[in-house]
DNA sequence: CATCCACAGGAATATGCGGCCC
DNA sequence: GGGCCGCATATTCCTGTGGATG
């Protein structure tokens, strides 16, 4: 019986490793595998075709929920534009942002024209305001009689940030065509998580904004075994994913949301871990295992991200497991007085204990007690360990976990 | 069968903070 | 750089609730 350790070093050493290219198992991999989305590649592809005819394509709107692969179309199109593009000399630029990448508007105006080619003596990080940067964009594609296209991936994030300021800024884009007569032209791609988010907007914005729309829909269990399948063909070496854990992996990824992203999450996950055994084989458990490890990042992330109270309060339900609010609530104060901080009233904590209760790591009970009165009981809906796992770090809390 | 407990949870209001506009 | 606005958090005050209990 060798040491496992030695084992794990003869094996890095002789490179010996079921996982032959380890860059295929992230979801956005390049050059990207098509991900079965034919239809709707070709209906990007027809929507911006114009623009190789020297005439303005329709602006066109990207709708799917997350890992439907719509940013992996999209790329992809505007990388094979280009490609046309730069073998002739058309004055063609193609432009990507993703909202949530930039905190402010005018962060991504700023950025979208840096792409163009301004410099920062034209366009300053900081000082003018938002239609003054906007002028210069359009000037800009004025004088270089450039066709444009904007990607805005996201929108829908960029729409609420728009929608705060009162600024119409998406209006304007959209529209931007009616004050580029003598030159140029602005084509508008939106790419949306949010099925609904085209309610909320301005009808005006709707219209221009949707002239063409491709629908991604969810994959189905079969198309995410087509998926993967093809990963497991680029990223790993012959026969080492065995069949009942590739589609156990599919139906818990399908079975959710038709989610490829997380699919392929999981089977890198997956392969990790049985690579990190010595296993020669992904089997049912490594994905079991892989599931589970997701599972519990993702808690402990949420966990971190708790604010002060919050997290006080998920301590005082670990201290008094299963019990009534009001008993929560001493419990809380208790810790509050322990680490010195100013105890919220117990109004707001019940509220908290709702909100918790909505991000799913507790669970709660309505009871009736008679002549005790009405309660709630809450529980952890996850272990105890994992809460002080991930409170541990944090100076205040290491003394009441 | 009225009572009354121990809270739930709605409404109005106050406080604090970050971004924006001059 | 001060004033203003919008939003999130927190407090205050309040009404409502269902069944054990006397």
């Amino acid at each position: 019986m060798s040491d496992p350790i030695d084992r794990m070093l003869d094996a890095a050493e002789s490179g010996k490793s079921i996982i032959k290219n380890r860059e295929s198992l992230h979801y956005s991999y390049k050059p990207p595998i098509i991900l079965h989305r034919e239809s709707e590649l070709e209906q990007v592809t027809q929507s911006l075709l114009p623009i190789l005819k020297q005439s303005r394509p329709s602006n066109l709107l990207v709708y799917g929920k997350p890992g439907t692969g719509k940013t992996l179309v999209v790329r992809r199109v505007i990388d094979k534009i280009q490609e046309r593009v730069e073998k002739s000399d058309f004055p063609i630029k193609l432009i990507y942002t993703n909202s949530k990448e930039e905190t402010t508007l005018y962060g991504l105006l700023v950025s979208l024209g840096r792409q163009l080619g301004l410099g920062e003596e034209e366009l300053p990080n900081t000082g003018l305001a938002i239609s003054e940067v906007f002028k210069r964009l359009l000037t800009k594609i004025r004088n270089g009689k450039l066709n444009a296209i904007f990607v805005i991936d996201e929108i829908d994030y960029l729409a609420q940030l728009v929608a705060k300021t009162g600024k119409d800024i998406l209006y304007q884009l959209t529209r931007a065509n009616e004050r580029l007569e003598e030159g140029g032209s602005l084509t508008l791609v939106g790419i949306s998580n949010d099925l609904t988010f085209k309610e909320k907007l301005d009808p005006r914005v709707i219209s221009s904004l949707g002239e063409e729309e491709v629908v991604f829909t969810n994959y189905d269990v079969e198309q995410i075994k087509k998926i993967l399948q093809e990963r497991i063909n680029e990223s790993f070496i012959e026969n080492s994913v065995n069949e009942p854990a590739l589609n156990l992996i599919a139906a818990l990824a399908g079975g959710e949301h038709g989610d490829a992203r997380r699919a392929i999450d999981l089977l890198r996950v997956a392969g990790e871990l049985a690579e990190r055994q010595q296993s020669d084989k992904v089997t049912v458990e490594h994905v079991r295992e892989a599931s589970q490890k997701i599972e519990e990042n993702k808690e402990e992330k949420s966990l971190k991200s708790f604010p002060l109270h919050e997290k006080l309060v998920l301590i005082a339900i670990m201290k008094a497991n299963g019990s009534s609010t009001g008993e929560i609530y001493s419990s809380y104060k208790n810790l509050c007085k322990i680490v010195g901080k100013d105890e919220l009233t117990q109004r707001r904590i019940t509220q908290m204990l709702s909100e918790i209760e909505l991000s799913g790591l507790i669970s709660g009970r309505l009871i009736h007690q008679g002549i005790h009165g009405r309660t709630k009981k809450y529980k952890l809906t996850i272990s105890s360990e994992m809460i002080k796992k991930s409170f541990k770090d944090e100076l205040t809390l290491q003394d009441i976990i």
